[in-house]
DNA sequence: TATGAATGAGTGTTCATTCAT
DNA sequence: AATGAATGAACACTCATTCAT
C-alpha cells in the first residue's frame, strides 16, 4: 500500500497527476526548499513569497510548478511517508521474528531523522492544521497503515512470549512512535548522538527499562 | 522559580503589568475559550475575530483586555507552567528516593494532560512559531529549569544504582518528556485510560522495559 | 413572492441576512456607488479597489460591510428586481382589461430605465458571467415570475379579442421584454425623448404597428 | 463600405496586417474556438489558456498567431460585421420598396443569429468593455453605417406612406435592432421556432401590431 | 510551430489593530 | 466595556504576455 492508495506503487503516477506538471528536477528542486522554509518556520506563516524568494524567482512563478501552496506541502509529506512505508514493508518482510523487526523499525523510524528531517518537523508542527483540508485525508490512512504494522508485531512479540503481556500493544505503539518522531524537535546531526546511537539509546530503553537489577514494577 | 524569573512568585504581577487590565472573572473567561480555539484550530489559524464570536463580542473589544493576540496566548502558556514547575518542586522537595521521585514526575506530567490541555496542544503545536518573538523567551528557560529537574534525579538515580548507568541522562529525559506531551495529540478523557492509568503504564515500561526475562539488550 | 422566497415580503430580511450587517446609509452609499462602477466598466473589470476609491477608503475597509464583491451585485440587482415585481404586481392587481394592464407593465418597465439604470445595465451585460453562480440563482427564478405574468396576459387579451390570436404569447413576451430592457443601452436621460414619451412610443407601435392603413401582413 | 474604413474592401487585409500571421485554417480554426469561448463564459473570463486548452496546445503558443487576446476577439467581431453589411448592401440594392428592403433586413437580422451566434453573444456582453480599447473604434464606425441604412429605408417608407409618419425613424429603428440581436440570448436552434419562423413573427407585430380590429391608439 | 519557464502587475480577500463615540 | 468603521500591510493566486530553446 502507498500512502494514498490501497493498491500498486501508483503514488508517483499519482503525485503527477494531482500537481501542474510531471515530476522534473526544477520541480524537486522547489519543493526541497518550500520544505526547509515550511520546517522553519510552519507550514502557515512561510509565503509563497518566501519560498519564490529562496528560488530567486518571483511568486507568481511557482504556480508554473504547483497549483497552490498546498499541493508543495502534499509533495512533501507524501514523499516522506511513500519512503516510510516502503522501509517499514521491507522490514515485515524479513521474516525475523517479532523483537528483531521491532527493533528494526525503531531504527527505521529513527533513521528517517536525518534525511526527512524538514517533512517530519512539518508533520509534527502543521498536521493539526492540515488535516482539516479533504485534501490531506490520505494522510490519516497512511497513518493507520503505518499503526496496523507496529500493532501486529508487538501482539505477535506478547503471543511469542518476547513481549511482556500485561502492556496495552496499541498504547504501546503510540508511546514509541511519538517518541522517535518528536525527537525532531530537538535533534540535531553532527551532535554527541548520530541517529544510529539515538535508535541504540531507544531500544535499550524500551526493551529492558530504565531499572536496574529485578523486575520490581506491577501495572495496576 | 517561576517560568518567567528566577525568583519569587511574580508571574501574577507579570501578567497583570503586562496587560490592559487586572485579572477578572472576565478576562479568566476570554483566556479559556482563546485556549481552546488555539489548541482546535492552531494559535495563527486562530482570528481574533473567531475569539471574538466565541465570546459574543466584537473584535475590537477584545483590546480592553488584552493589548494584542500574542499576549492572550502568553497568558495560556504561562498559566500551564506555573502550575507544573509548582507541582515538580512539590515533588521534589518531598526528599524521596529517585525512582519515587522520577515516578511521581512521570504521573505530574500526564496528570496535567485534562486540565491542561488546551496549554500544552498549543505548546506542542504552535511552540515553533511563537519561539521567534522575543516575548517567549521566558518559555525557553522555563524549559531548561525543568530539565534541569529531571536530569537531577535521573543523576541521583544512576548514582544510587537504580537506574541502569549505561543511558545518557539528558538524553533520557528527553525521550520521557516528549512521550508524555505528544499523548495530548491522542488522548482523550472518557476513553480505555484515564491519565492515571497511562502514567502507570508507562512507569511500567519505561522502569523494567517491554521484553520479558532476562536482559539480553547491551549498550553499543 | 419575492425575488428570493416564493413567500411574503421577506426580502429585505433576506438581504440583510445574507451581507455581513444590517443594511445603513453607509452601506446603501456605497452598494450606489458601486453599481454606478458596475454599469460603466462591467462588473468584472470593476475592481474592489475601483468601489473603495470611490469611497475614499481602502478596498479592504469595504469588507467591513460587505463579505464579497458577489455580495455588492447580489444587492444591487435584487433591489431592481423587488421593485420592478412589486410594480407588476401593482398593475395586474388592479383588475383592468388585459390590454390596459400590458400597457402599464410597457409603462413600468421603461419607468424603471432611469431610477434603477445601472442595475438594468448590469443585468444586460453581466447577466451571463454572473448566473454561473449558485447564488445568482434567484435571479432566473424572479425571471420566470415576470414571464409568469407576461404571458398570462397576453393569453388573456388572446382569448378577450383584444389581441390577435396569431402570434405566440411567449415569444411576443420575449421580444417585448428585450426592446425595453436593452433600451437601457442608449438611452441617456434629457434627450429627445423621456422615458414616459419613450413608452407611448412603443405601446403605439407594438399594439397597432409600424404600417399604415389596411392589414397585409399574414403570418406563414 | 467595411467594417473599418470608409472605402473598399480592405477588411481582409487589415486583420493580415494587424496580426502575426496570414490567414491559415489553424488561424481560422482556433478563432473559432476562442469566438465560443468568448461567447460561453464571456470575454474577460475567456483566458488565453482556457482558448489554448481547447486547441490542445500550451499558452504563449498563441501568440504564434495572434499579438494579443484583443486581436482574437477582434477577428470574431470583424468577421460578423464585414458579412452583415454585405448582406444589408445586397438588400438595399435590390431596388424594392421601403417596407419590401425593410422586411429583407429584419429577415437578414435573424438570419444571422444561428451562423454568427458566437460572434453576436459577444458583441451584446462584451461591447461595453471592449469599447473602452481604441482598437475597437471601428465598431462604432459600422454601427453607424448600418444605423443610416435602417433609418433611411424607414424615412423612405414615411415618406411613401407605408409606414405612419408619427413615430421617430432613428428610435424605431433602435427598438428593431435590438429586439433582434438581444434575441440570441434566448435563441436556441432545434426549438418550436428556427430563425425563418421568428423573423415572421415578428414582422408581423411590427407591422401591423398586436392588437386587432381598428386602430384605437394615438400617440401622445 | 510549439514548449516551458518566467515576468509583473494586478485581483479579491484577510486580519490584527486603532480609535472616536 | 463595547461598538462600528476604518487602516495598512500582507496574502495566495491569476493571467496576458515574453522569450530562449
Amino acid at each position: 500500500m502507498t500512502t494514498r492508495k490501497n493498491s500498486g506503487s501508483a503514488t508517483t503516477k499519482r503525485r503527477r497527476a494531482s500537481s501542474t506538471g510531471p515530476a522534473s528536477e526544477r520541480r524537486d528542486h522547489l519543493v526541497k526548499l518550500a520544505a526547509e522554509l515550511f520546517a522553519r518556520k510552519g507550514f502557515q506563516a512561510t509565503t509563497v513569497r518566501n519560498i519564490a524568494d529562496e528560488a530567486g524567482i518571483l511568486s507568481g512563478s511557482l504556480y508554473h510548478h504547483f497549483d497552490s501552496k498546498e499541493s508543495i506541502v502534499d509533495e512533501v509529506l507524501s514523499t516522506f511517508l511513500d519512503d516510510l512505508i516502503a522501509r517499514y514493508r521491507t522490514a515485515l518482510e524479513s521474516g525475523s521474528d517479532p523483537r528483531t523487526v521491532l527493533s528494526e523499525m525503531v531504527r527505521i523510524g529513527f533513521g528517517t531523522l536525518e534525511p526527512h528531517r524538514a517533512a517530519i518537523t512539518v508533520m509534527q508542527n502543521d498536521w493539526n492544521y492540515l488535516r482539516q483540508f479533504e485534501r490531506f485525508n490520505y494522510l490519516v490512512k497512511a497513518e493507520d497503515e503505518v499503526e496496523q504494522m507496529w500493532v501486529a508485531q508487538i501482539k505477535a512479540g506478547q503471543a511469542a512470549g518476547q513481549f511482556r503481556a500485561d502492556v496495552d500493544a496499541k498504547l504501546t505503539y503510540r508511546l514509541i512512535r511519538d517518541t522517535i518522531w518528536v525527537a525532531v524537535r530537538w535533534f540535531r546531526p553532527g551532535g554527541r548522538l548520530n541517529t544510529t546511537g539515538l535508535a541504540e539509546h531507544y531500544i535499550t530503553v524500551l526493551f529492558d527499562g530504565l531499572a536496574t537489577g529485578e523486575r520490581t514494577s506491577q501495572r495496576a
